[in-house]
DNA sequence: ACGCGCGTTGCATACGGATGCAAGATCAGG
DNA sequence: CCTGATCTTGCATCCGTATGCAACGCGCGT
């Protein structure tokens, strides 16, 4: 059921049929009322392909995306895709692979003319790529920022966030603190990094270990935190993720450790198990929502659109004190 | 830079670049080799709308999901997505709400001309929206089947896990189980819930209680390991998936009862935080791999195609035996 | 040398809807 | 009743690629 033939049934033009359903255009109310009731019996509905043709307009974001193991990952996309649909968009998955062609990977992204294309994927894209990914087409940046590439971003302020736990820290009396690094390359961490030292090393705190998971995962924290364990001297540890945090919790509490008596934990992005009271995790909360607002406005106003200069939007989170750092 | 610019350009015809980039098209090697090494240099691909509108076909597959909480589906869209791009699908990605309108969430899959709809959610959509959302594409459920619909799905072997799972229980000599149900409705559910039920019966055990969590959520699990617990007299509980599980197994924990010694657990699905030590849960695997594989299978050779009868195809799993059950 | 056949190429048109422009309809004011 | 302004409507064309069909060229067999 096309356009045409709802017209020819109709008596109407083709036109006529395309403004009954394009709001604001010219037609009188009347006829957009019959054509649409008629549209409704006949079951036709307007072809998104051919108006993205005529239009060069797709609806459509492309999100990239490469970690779906870290659970703050999928409450932030479920988040976005569901905020880009209220207002009119759709969202283009594109699962990226460390490893394998990710110009391949990302091809469909510029053949298929996407409006936009959102970026989540905290690493793997180098600047080349983003840039050729991104060539054109309006582009923002989440939980990164760009290095040599002039695109806009959303990112939770990292150094706010590890200020907060080392104050939090010296607060209840820690002096020789841990830092467990995820990726250590990663905006995030970087960011988490330099604040977190910065701020304990003005605190006159001691930074008693520095270590590198080497991946944002469960596994990588238990490492950490026995390694931290074993060389002793340390009262306090913040995991540059809350999985990390998760992994380092369970290895410090099979080891003996009292939490937060002997050792006080801290994560970053208060994903929905550190409130778990099993974890009952200390952590700087990302406001997914704000992000999500924050990035959905982008979009609208075009402040991120090809031509403009690029907007780094900071936001602010909020430390959640919980048991593991012994506020509970 | 069109298809007709780049071949005015060359001297040759818009249909010479079509064919070009069309797989076994009609044309001289030679020319292609000139045509393709050319668009390169001026950067030209093709622009995939406009070839959707003329092919009718769009290599977009609609993905619907309403549930990224539990890990497990998280896992899966990340495997589902991968498989199919590695075919030249791309992922349209519906995240629905329970409560507002999901006609209306669901109509861009109409309107967008998918060339199929993989769903995934495992509630939520009532037999007619699933007809009138898969209305005349191919289309496969995951996870659930259809009611009183005709199509065709990809499911775990639901029936067999639980009276793996029982078995097991009977196994390692406990006599009053518990089951405790997810969403009480699904079809995941219901299978589990009435194999169990079945077999517990066969081989002599009780049934000590059965509790309906109303959500799959850890603290769902939680509560109902506590209702377990206060009424007294089960030695094993069989959560509907391993995120309740997660939850019942924390709460037994903290209310000193010793898991397995006293209460055996298990669970569903092996994601992958059963694994971890802290849990250490037994569960039965349902095989991401093997679902994507299949699902993927059935797209490529259209056994889900819009005439053919539906397809259903039952994927055994593994019963994974942990600590949680005293095997570790 | 002629004719047939196959492999290439271009031409024309289709895919379904959007939109600038002009024509027609409606209405108010004089 | 006439004129001009405003609102509606239809016509024609465009968006960028795919493809059936006809035309062309080349090589081979007789």
């Amino acid at each position: 059921m096309t356009a045409r033939e709802l017209a020819r049934m109709l008596g109407v033009s083709q036109s006529a049929v395309s403004r009954a359903f394009t709001p604001g255009a010219s037609i009188a109310p009347e006829l957009r009322e019959k054509i649409v009731r008629f549209a409704e019996n006949v079951d036709y509905h307007p072809n998104a392909i051919a108006s993205m043709l005529s239009k060069s307009r797709t609806n459509i974001v492309g999100i990239v995306i490469s970690d779906m193991q870290n659970p703050f990952y999928p409450a932030l996309i479920e988040q976005l895709s569901r905020a880009l649909q209220r207002i009119g968009l759709q969202s283009l998955m594109f699962n990226i692979t460390r490893g394998s062609d990710l110009e391949e990977q990302l091809s469909a992204l510029r053949r298929y003319n996407v409006d936009a294309v959102i970026i989540i994927s905290a690493t793997i894209l180098s600047g080349p790529t983003l840039q050729w990914a991104t060539d054109g087409r309006a582009a923002i940046l989440i939980n990164r920022v760009a290095e040599d590439t002039e695109l806009s971003c959303v990112i939770c302020n990292n150094a706010e966030g590890a200020r907060a736990i080392a104050d939090h820290f010296h607060a209840i009396g820690r002096r020789r603190v841990a830092y467990v690094a995820g990726l250590s390359h990663t905006t995030t961490n970087r960011e988490r990094q330099n604040a977190f030292i910065t701020r304990v090393a003005e605190r006159g705190m001691t930074l008693s270990a520095l270590i590198d998971g080497n991946e944002y995962s469960y596994y990588a924290g238990r490492s950490a935190a026995l390694d931290i364990l074993a060389r002793g001297e340390t009262d306090a540890i913040f995991f540059a993720n809350d999985i990390l945090a998760a992994g380092g919790l369970d290895a410090l509490k099979e080891s003996g450790v009292r939490v937060p008596e002997d050792i006080a934990v801290a994560g970053f992005d208060d994903i929905s198990m550190a409130a778990w009271p099993h974890y009952d995790l200390t952590t700087f909360r990302q406001p997914i929502d704000t992000i999500v607002d924050v990035a959905v406005t982008m979009l609208e106003n075009g402040s991120c659109a090809p031509g403009q200069p690029p907007v780094i939007r900071r936001i602010s989170g909020e430390l959640i004190k919980r048991g593991s750092t012994g506020v509970s």
